[in-house]
RNA sequence: AGAUCCGUAGCUCAGCCUGGUUAGAGCACUACACUGAUAAUGUAGGGGUCAGCAGUUCAAAUCUGCUCGGGUCUACCA
């Protein structure tokens, strides 16, 4: 190794991005620093799969620098960290992306367009932007396998989707049965949370909302309390036509309830209803509460009302009650033909029910909510559905059969079905209030109409099988932050439900079921393939039985193709002989990404040992809102499949939000461009900024000015002190060729620089390991900037330009080199562009090691030798001191350049006397003072003040806590003393007073000084500092020496000439400044390099320049 | 509606777990200084009801409860 280290006009971050890029492609870095680690324990990490059919945002900078970075630190750490990539191809935004293109409604596909088009079209616009996100990739320095990545759609990826769902159906983990979904009967579909959540689909609507009155059956009534009258529980409901179908009334268990007894408003006839009591001001007038019953009549307005008795919701369980709109198609008769044991029309008891709105009483028809159907099946009520797929009733629901529930069809001469059957409930004295109710109601996002819940077949994942085992093995799994993994994921997983896997599609991954139609008996044959071998079997299978046309185009080759609508072409035959056709649906897009670990490897079908050695993940990080996306399915299927966690450490980071927190949306314009802010920044500092601004799962407020701070602060300066390096490193031929000098040979402030920088490394390795890339990022940029630059270099800048080639200065340029080397290390997974390119700098002079990148190297080891923590903490004190001295200097308006005699600090302590003096040559050069005079703890100079220590006193003697502070902050000196010496009784009268003695120990107080007459002085915390400002006429001399030396060497600068050049220097004749000139010329000399400074009367040519208010004219002149 | 994160200087964030008496840093602004590495740095100045209320305590930015505001996820229901 040899030649010289490059130096630099100035930083180009960009540049030194494609530069790198360039050299990693040509040597395949990437692919090194996993071959290299052959053998090595693994790493494994999976790898979420983004969807390329969306440009890629800043929001996946950030996750995928914080993935990028784990994975490049756990390769230097010794680890083989296989990245293997992936893309996430089926659902519903590849659809919608299609439909739009083409000018299509999903109506239109099986008319318009054949679903072999469509999903043709589907698998060509998947991966339209992946040449974007290729680039950004590589732009951004994330290294993962885009080589051999995995991808959702093809067929071995979803033979292996199909393996673990007849694992699941074998296990009796997958069911079909009915939910509730959100469905639009004008639209004659369901649509998904997505469909729901999509703008403008929540609408502020007015509906006739009625309180219903159900009669509560004789047997029931003298359950509650023996009483004259009808007795009605009151239910509130915004959608009238669900009445038909009521099943139930559910009640809060501890919900307070009263029976009231007042006058139906409509009917004027006199009733007892039960309501929740926090509720009765909604419906009575407070000024009518046991009003006058007997002479209310019609036209009396304000209606009487009375509590004749209060009990809890769980009270009012089982109570049975008059169904309120009988019909041919609504009668026990049926309710048991579709659920035969039936027990509905009673009250029965649920958590959801609130006294928020209605009357804490909650109408109940399973068919068609969530909760409803929930409750129901939990308390077999039974299940109505008197609406159809078109949103009419049926046949057999009197008057209001074949009636449309909302208007779907735009129908000019609809009649609310709502309002009629609320006038229905009260003519029969079964309506407390009706009213117009407005609320927020959801609409399908394609036909504007509402939607209603209705009940759908669909097929399901019994997740809640296994829930204990996900708790419990989640509770094995380190979250980052581990309050996601309690909280929201924790609570997730409590109130989880089974897993809905149907979806009405076309492109994604087909159910694998086949069955039989029903027979008579209702029942039916199914069978769940898994794998494409088994198909294939089936397919003849079901060929040579059913014979005919069956399967005709499917006997050569077998499925070549796994999706719609080839599979939907093929008949399989069932056990008993009978055609099977497949299920129409297919599945959950979180499926197919909850079954990477599986199905990227193509397991069990190929790649058994393979995936074996990468199952579970050690690491997986994605955004937060994955939590009950990825992080779920991955988590159940884990469980599952394997009865094991899927991934050990996962880390969620938090939203990407504009500079002013507004989440980025592209409808607000505030989108941030990845490739404009790493084209314009460079890779390094946008990565640095996003990891070091905030914590990875604080949501981010995304503000280029931060990235420019980055880039100016932390880059800009460690290319400086490299620069610094560069510079004299190649003047005095330094390559690192000499033997490493011993640490503890070598001066203290190196000693220093050298203890700071393993602290530094044990601190950032720390944080690695604790997924706190953060703090790491920061413990850098703090040693970067106040210790190596603005310390270490500062202070020993003359040791690399004065001076031979010898000890010292080796020992200067091992140190500062050690410095920058491990420093490429410790950042190269959060900048890998910059620390490479640094690396190899410093690298192809010395040679010290045979890598050509960092990312081939070991991480730095902590040397704990070398690190002395009292050696760090004097320098600190060396480093206040200092401050304090200057901060001094410029209150009495003294420049640095002028030398000052002596500074007084008192010590208060022998130990912190040692450390002052070992440190003071260092805090003599920094503030140029000839004398450090440290004064010992018995002095009498300084006056010491005494502050309490709260945290040692405030324990033993809580309330006198505020009485002691004042007293011991007004100890004089002798007391103080005492107090250090032996202890010191604060309360001498305790006995007269009958209290404890307080004995304050030297523990108990802090001693600072303050005074010290005569001089001028500076406290800050314990340290005191005392200037003797008094400026003799030899100091003055030096003064002016220095300052007239700054100017030449100002001068030198400004004229262009080499660090080396020699030169000649004439000055003009000056009555103030001469004697400190001549005085001080060796010394003047030396430091300009000058071979003659001669003063003339007159100088023509050259600068005139001011020295401490004189003015002068020098010319200097380089030589030869 | 539930869960969770966040709220500290004009802005970006430390400090909170483990309570301790002047609440810190950087950016930005102003002035001065330092510099033969520096786009850096130092010194000084202005800038804070630590979101609010209540509680625990001798002592609360810190612990507890509630409220408000913002984000996200889930749900949207009578």
């Amino acid at each position: 190794m040899s030649g010289k280290y490059t130096e630099y006009q100035q930083l180009n971050l960009p540049s030194i991005s494609e530069e790198i890029l360039a050299k990693w492609k040509q040597e395949d870095t990437f692919e090194k620093s996993i071959a290299l680690r052959e053998g090595c324990p693994p790493f494994v990490f999976y790898e979420g799969p983004p969807s390329a059919n969306g440009m890629p945002g800043i929001h996946h900078v950030i996750s995928r620098t914080l993935k990028d970075l784990v994975c490049r630190y756990k390769t230097m750490q010794g680890f083989q960290v296989k990245r293997k990539g992936g893309w996430d191809t089926h659902g519903l935004p590849v659809e919608l992306g299609v439909e739009k293109e083409l000018g299509i409604t999903k109506e239109d596909i099986g008319t318009k367009i054949s679903i072999e088009e469509y999903n043709k079209k589907c698998r060509e616009v998947v991966m339209r932007f992946k040449d974007k996100w290729d680039e950004i990739t590589q732009k951004m320095g994330y290294w993962v396998d885009l080589k051999n990545p995995y991808v959702t759609f093809e067929n071995n990826y979803i033979e292996t989707l199909w393996w673990c769902l007849s694992e699941l159906y074998k296990k009796g983990y997958l069911y079909e049965s009915v939910s509730i979904q959100p469905y639009s009967p004008a639209a004659g579909t369901g649509l998904s949370s997505h469909e729901l959540n999509q703008p403008g689909t929540y609408k502020d609507v007015k509906d006739t909302s009625a309180v219903a009155m159900f009669k509560i059956s004789e047997k029931s009534k003298i359950k509650i309390k023996n009483f004259d009258g009808e007795a009605f529980l009151m239910a509130w409901t915004t959608t009238p036509w669900t009445l038909p179908s009521n099943l139930g009334l559910t009640v809060g268990p501890n919900i307070e309830y009263c029976l009231v007894q007042t006058f139906n408003p409509y009917t004027h006839l006199p009733i007892n209803v039960i309501l929740a009591k926090a509720l009765l001001s909604k419906y009575f007038k407070a000024e009518a509460e046991n009003g006058d019953f007997e002479s209310y009549n019609a036209e009396v307005k304000i209606i009487p009302w009375k509590i004749i008795t209060s009990f809890i919701g769980s009270e009012l369980a089982d109570l049975e009650y008059e169904q309120l709109l009988p019909f041919e198609a609504n009668t026990i008769e049926k309710i048991r033909e579709i659920t035969p044991d039936a027990q509905p029309f009673r009250v029965i008891l649920g958590d959801f029910v609130t006294t928020e709105d209605g009357t804490g009483i909650v109408h109940t028809a399973p068919a068609f909510g969530a909760d409803d159907f929930k409750v129901g099946k939990k308390n077999n009520l039974g299940i109505l559905t008197l609406v159809d797929k078109q949103g009419k009733f049926i046949e057999g629901v009197g008057e209001f059969s074949n009636r449309y529930v909302k208007n779907y069809k735009d129908d000019p001469t609809y009649v609310d079905v709502n309002v009629d059957i609320a006038v229905k409930l009260k003519l029969q004295n079964r309506a407390f209030k009706i009213e117009k109710y407005e609320h927020n109601y959801p609409h399908c996002w394609r036909t504007d109409k509402p939607i209603i819940y209705y009940p759908l077949d669909a097929w399901f994942i019994k997740t809640t099988a296994v829930k204990d085992r996900m708790v419990e093995l989640n509770k094995t799994i380190n979250w980052k932050p581990a309050s996601t993994g309690t909280g929201r994921f924790g609570n997730w997983l409590e109130n989880m439900v089974d897993w809905n896997l149907s979806r009405s599609r076309f492109w994604g991954t087909p159910l694998p079921i086949w069955k039989t139609k029903e027979d008579a008996d209702g029942n039916r044959e199914e069978k769940c393939i898994g794998s494409v071998e088994e198909l294939n079997k089936e397919i003849k299978k079901a060929a040579e039985v059913l014979g005919g046309q069956t399967n005709k185009n499917y006997l050569h080759q077998g499925i070549l193709d796994l999706h719609k609508p080839y599979v939907d072409e093929i008949t399989l035959v069932s056990d008993s002989g009978k055609p099977m056709k497949r299920v129409s649906d297919l599945i959950d897009v979180w499926f197919d990404s909850g079954a990477m670990p599986y199905a990227q490897w193509h397991f069990p079908f190929e790649n058994k040992e393979t995936f074996q050695k990468n199952f579970p993940a050690d690491f997986i990080a994605e955004g937060v809102d994955q939590t009950r996306g990825w992080f779920y399915t991955l988590h159940a299927l884990g469980v599952l499949l394997f009865d094991s966690v899927a991934y050990k450490t996962v880390v969620s980071n938090g939203l990407v939000l504009d500079k002013a927190g507004n989440k980025m949306s592209k409808r607000l314009g505030n989108v941030v461009d990845p490739f404009v802010t790493i084209d314009s920044f460079g890779a390094d500092a946008t990565r640095w900024y996003l990891i070091t601004n905030a914590s990875p799962w604080d949501s981010l407020k995304f503000d280029v000015e931060g990235i420019k701070e980055v880039q100016r602060k932390f880059f800009g300066t460690l290319y400086n002190t490299y620069q610094f390096f560069a510079l004299y490193a190649n003047v005095d031929g330094f390559s690192f060729k000499e033997n490493y000098i011993p640490v503890n040979e070598r001066p203290e402030i190196d000693q220093w620089i050298l203890s700071s920088l393993n602290s530094l490394i044990k601190n950032v390795q720390y944080n690695f390991d604790a997924y706190e890339p953060t703090q790491a990022g920061r413990a850098i940029e703090e040693f970067v900037d106040a210790h190596l630059s603005n310390w270490y270099v500062r202070l020993c800048r003359r040791r690399f330009w004065k001076g031979e080639y010898e000890h010292d200065k080796i020992c200067a340029y091992q140190t500062l080199y050690e410095c920058l080397e491990t420093l490429c290390k410790l950042m190269a997974p959060v900048a890998p562009f910059f620390a490479d390119w640094l690396f190899n700098n410093l690298n192809k002079v010395s040679g010290r090691f045979n890598n050509n990148s960092v990312h081939h190297t070991d991480f730095p080891t902590i040397n704990e030798a070398v690190i002395d923590i009292d050696l760090e903490k004097r320098m600190q004190l060396a480093q206040d001191i200092s401050s304090l001295i200057l901060s001094l200097r410029k209150k009495v308006n003294l420049k640095v350049r002028q030398p000052l005699q002596k500074v007084f600090i008192p010590a208060l302590d022998a130990s912190m006397a040692g450390r002052i003096k070992k440190v003071e040559n260092i805090i003599k050069a920094e503030t140029n003072i000839k004398e450090v005079d440290v004064l010992s703890v018995e002095n009498d100079f300084i006056k010491k003040k005494a502050k309490a220590n709260f945290k040692t006193l405030g324990k033993k003697l809580g309330t006198k806590m505020k009485w002691a502070a004042g007293q011991i902050a007004s100890l004089d000196n002798a007391a103080i003393d005492k107090i250090l010496e032996e202890g010191v009784i604060l309360n001498p009268e305790y006995k007269n007073n009958g209290e404890e003695p307080i004995i304050i120990h030297s523990e108990d107080i802090e001693v600072t000084t303050d005074e010290i007459p005569g001089y001028e002085i500076a406290v800050n915390g314990q340290l005191t500092v005392a200037l003797d400002i008094t400026i003799s006429g030899d100091l003055k001399k030096e003064g002016d020496a220095r300052e007239f030396v700054n100017r030449v060497q100002n001068l030198r600068k400004d004229s262009g000439f080499n660090l080396t050049d020699r030169i000649d220097v004439t000055v003009s004749e000056n009555a103030g400044l001469q004697a400190s000139l001549i005085q001080y010329k060796d010394y003047i000399c030396a430091e300009i390099l000058a071979d003659s400074l001669v003063f003339l009367p007159e100088i023509k040519e050259g600068f005139d320049i001011e020295v401490n208010d004189a003015l002068l004219t020098v010319n200097v002149l380089k030589k030869g």
